[in-house]
DNA sequence: ATTTTGCATATTGTATGCAAAGGTCGTTTG
DNA sequence: CAAACGACCTTTGCATACAATATGCAAAAT
């Protein structure tokens, strides 16, 4: 038995109280997610139901409920009596992937800058001041803090869309290398400034710009990796 | 036990009666999807695993499969340990999905104004023909038809949202009711010249408003039904 | 009377068994 | 020699068995 070592970052979907965990399947989730998204597993690899089973300790009930949820998420291609293999991703993939982030994220933006409140909006001015200084804070909190309020901002099932976007994107493990966090700054400044102005087409706009460099440098960062060599 | 009715198609001539496209779990989905759908589940009903698996005669492994499908789809809210209830479906859900169904679909249109071949146009333009002659073809195929052409220019990703929110509402419940048919020829008609016109701006927000009037449509329609009465 | 505690029951989560479809590889046949 | 066939092996999909957890109810305590 190995690992089923939990995610990096803001673990699965918020929870802060609750300590209840999920199954197992949701850790064999992360485990194959984190596989995939690092590059440890190229895609076109056929997934083992039973090699995977024993690798990490467990029947293949949980391994065939993740199979599903990466199914949906994309992430693998799952071919009825024939098992799952890695999907494709390529660059291309990456940035289209970012462009719908965009786009959705931009719709969360526009409704932010018209509904909310005056008192929300200072908590965001007050997450982005710390971000800025960037010192003692966690950063990757600081920014899905600020994310977070904005998106609250958007009715149920965008927030659902955001979420399921954000999850099958390694997000955590570049978004804060190679200046990245700087060029956030500015981004979040300008998005802040929209959201202030009650400016959502704007908001939108500079939304969209944001998560576009960031898949820019996310597919930068990769390449730098190696994540499409052989 | 009940239907589950998969193969429409008379078997023993061409195919082994014990032939399945997907499995069980696809089968089970489709059955759930539906009764959700058309209101005969009701949000907030607790899915009866057991329950479920002797009325559709088929054991808990599928049934279980369909939940998590169901749930990344966000049709079923699921608790680990706790099971399943029936996701709320209010009309601001319905609105929001297409609300979200149109900047993606936008974004397709968009890239369809630039991208596609002149040839592929004039496949579009020639569904379009048909459909608004509106006899002697199916008109939800034809509408399928003209929209698949337009997203089979976008990229992989989008490709995948775009089936995704598909899915979860499946229009073929409303779409083709009350005039909708007669708007939906007019506002093909305007993505078409914008297509034509290489106009992929214009493309764009011609989508998103078709498909914001078809959620208007949707809502309308659901109300008329009766959906959220009690 | 209301809340708390403990047990019985119900339901979910996980493991395992089994039949069938898919894949492999050597043999046969044109 | 290449392509087609078929016996054998592997892997998947479904069913069932077992384990863990939640839920409901009744009795006891405050």
């Amino acid at each position: 038995m190995t690992d089923l070592a939990v995610f990096p970052g803001p673990s699965p979907s918020d929870r802060p109280p609750t300590r209840r965990r999920g199954g197992l399947a949701e850790d064999v989730v992360f485990h194959i997610r984190e596989q995939i998204l690092t590059g440890a597993l190229k895609p076109g690899t056929k997934i083992d139901q039973e090699a995977l089973a024993a690798t990490l300790d467990v029947s293949r009930s949980p391994i065939r409920e993740a199979l599903v949820i990466l199914g949906q998420e994309g992430l693998l291609e799952v071919i009825p009596r024939r098992g799952a293999v890695v999907a494709d991703l390529t660059p291309e993939d990456i940035i289209d992937h970012y462009e719908l982030f965009g786009v959705v994220a931009g719709r969360a933006a526009a409704i932010a800058a018209d509904t909310l409140k005056d008192d929300e909006i200072d908590q965001l001015r007050a997450i982005h001041e710390r971000f800025v200084v960037g010192t003692s804070d966690d950063l990757s909190a600081l920014n899905w803090a600020f994310h977070r309020i904005i998106n609250r901002a958007a009715p149920r099932r965008t927030r659902w869309l955001l979420r399921l976007l954000e999850r099958s994107v390694p997000a955590d493990y570049y978004e804060f290398t190679n200046g990245w966090d700087a060029q956030a700054v500015g981004h979040h400044a300008a998005i802040l400034e929209a959201i202030v102005d009650r400016n959502a087409d704007e908001a939108r706009r500079r939304m969209e710009h944001h998560l576009h460099e960031s898949g820019m440098g996310a597919v930068a960062y990769l390449q730098r990796q190696g994540f499409w060599e052989d």
